[in-house]
DNA sequence: GACCTTTTTGTACAGACGTACAAGGTCGCC
DNA sequence: GGCGACCTTGTACGTCTGTACAAAAAGGTC
């Protein structure tokens, strides 16, 4: 009847990571960890004394997960734009049909406490050093529009991945990896049909106000102005 | 010394944004936003009965008048596509600069319970047509790629807005508008050069697989098959 | 089957939580 | 300047929290 130690580790992350993606982390009590798991919640701390050690040892555990398999997945090839695909389709995968503790790991990121995001960030910005020197490598190629904020893209290409997971459900009628290649498609190609963009992308990055000509200045300056005279009074702590 | 009623409200949804910005909503307390506020937590359940009550003004306080904020930008030009834009800028703005509460409706909307998100839902929804519609505009200006799927695209703008939320911090050396500027021009142009991408972007989208001619599926078989191999017996719960 | 280590159980505690409410204070209006 | 409505104060409650720990049980080794 008893399972193994292993296996009742295991139960405990599962469950855990299960209830802080599904109610956030403060509102999980560790005796909901403990039921979820079917053991009581003594077993729960002799594994890990506080909640914070559990909450390390399992986004630990999901970013090295996370990392190993986007690694290997980039392996596949050796060209750079594609190994942005690949990754995206990866990172998208465990993010909404694999490991809990992931999703938690990229969605509540800024609300650890500053201890333990410390402990958790060489793990993380290991795993987003393997997505800038991906965007590195497709930059270095000439693959992608000359000038680019590459930390900005990454962010961007990252912020894209994570959001799925705010709306996503698995009764979704688009599979995961659908999704993610459209999304990897907006992100390469964007959405402006051919006639509407101007035809070198470069020339518009240079100047983001020659983006879309048709844009008046002018009137966000009497938007601006607007909000401003709004918002006086509204901030006084 | 007493500052008068509708101030001391003020005070309360301000601080209260505040802490569940930071913290989370479970993490804060009622008492600690009364301590923010200045005041005695006895004031602050005599205004809002219970913690949800208070959530629930707060939010809907905030899609109201962020949706405001919107109409009344896109309002300001006929053009279908600089309203996309003009939309992301007063959606970042809101979202990193204005109200914490629409910073916690957009990040927190997943794990409020039942109850509380069919409270909101209707002005979520209201907020969020905002967006269908104008990205239908667009569409029916014939100035986006045809055939994409709009209730996707809009979701990739708004993760994109919201994405930024997770890694912004006040001190960045880019302004609020520089980035929404910069995510825009990503979203309408994407971020291949001019050499790197199918001319016409209409044939890349119609078909996925085509958007990278240089991918082989049969390697992300592989992997996927791999992937699966691994994760048996992972999944006893 | 005795022995020692590892794990589970059951119970306990001090503190913090959301919420309730009687008492007192403040304010504008007549 | 008295009255009624509104608001604040202080205190109290039952419940739940993270964590601790002694005692019991289980498992492995000889």
């Amino acid at each position: 009847m008893n399972k193994n130690t292993e296996e009742n580790t295991e139960a405990i992350l599962t469950a855990a990571a299960a209830l802080f993606r599904q109610k956030g982390i403060a509102a999980t009590t560790i005796r909901a960890i403990a039921r979820e798991a079917d053991m009581l919640p003594g077993s729960v701390t002799y594994r890990y004394a506080t909640k914070d050690d559990l909450l390390v040892a399992l986004m630990r555990r999901a970013v090295e997960k996370v990392r190993d398999g986007v690694e290997r997945m980039i392996a596949e090839t050796d060209d750079p734009v594609e190994r942005l695909r690949l990754a995206m389709r990866v990172h998208m995968r465990v993010l909404l049909d694999g490991d809990d503790a992931f999703h938690v790991l990229m969605l509540d990121w800024g609300r650890l406490s500053d201890k333990t995001r410390d402990a958790l960030s060489k793990e993380r910005a290991r795993y987003e050093q393997i997505w800038d020197s991906v965007i590195q490598g497709a930059a270095a190629s000439g693959r992608l529009v000359p000038g680019l904020d590459l930390t900005l893209l990454r962010r961007f290409a990252f912020g894209v991945g994570n959001s799925v997971a705010l709306w996503y459900q698995p009764d979704d009628p688009r599979s995961i990896d659908e999704i993610a290649d459209a999304y990897a498609a907006l992100l390469g190609l964007g959405a402006l049909s051919k006639e509407a963009r101007h035809p070198d992308p470069t020339y518009a990055y240079a100047r983001l106000g020659a983006l879309y000509p048709w844009e008046s200045e002018r009137k966000l300056a009497r938007f601006e102005a607007e909000q401003e005279k709004n918002n006086k009074g509204d901030h006084d702590a």
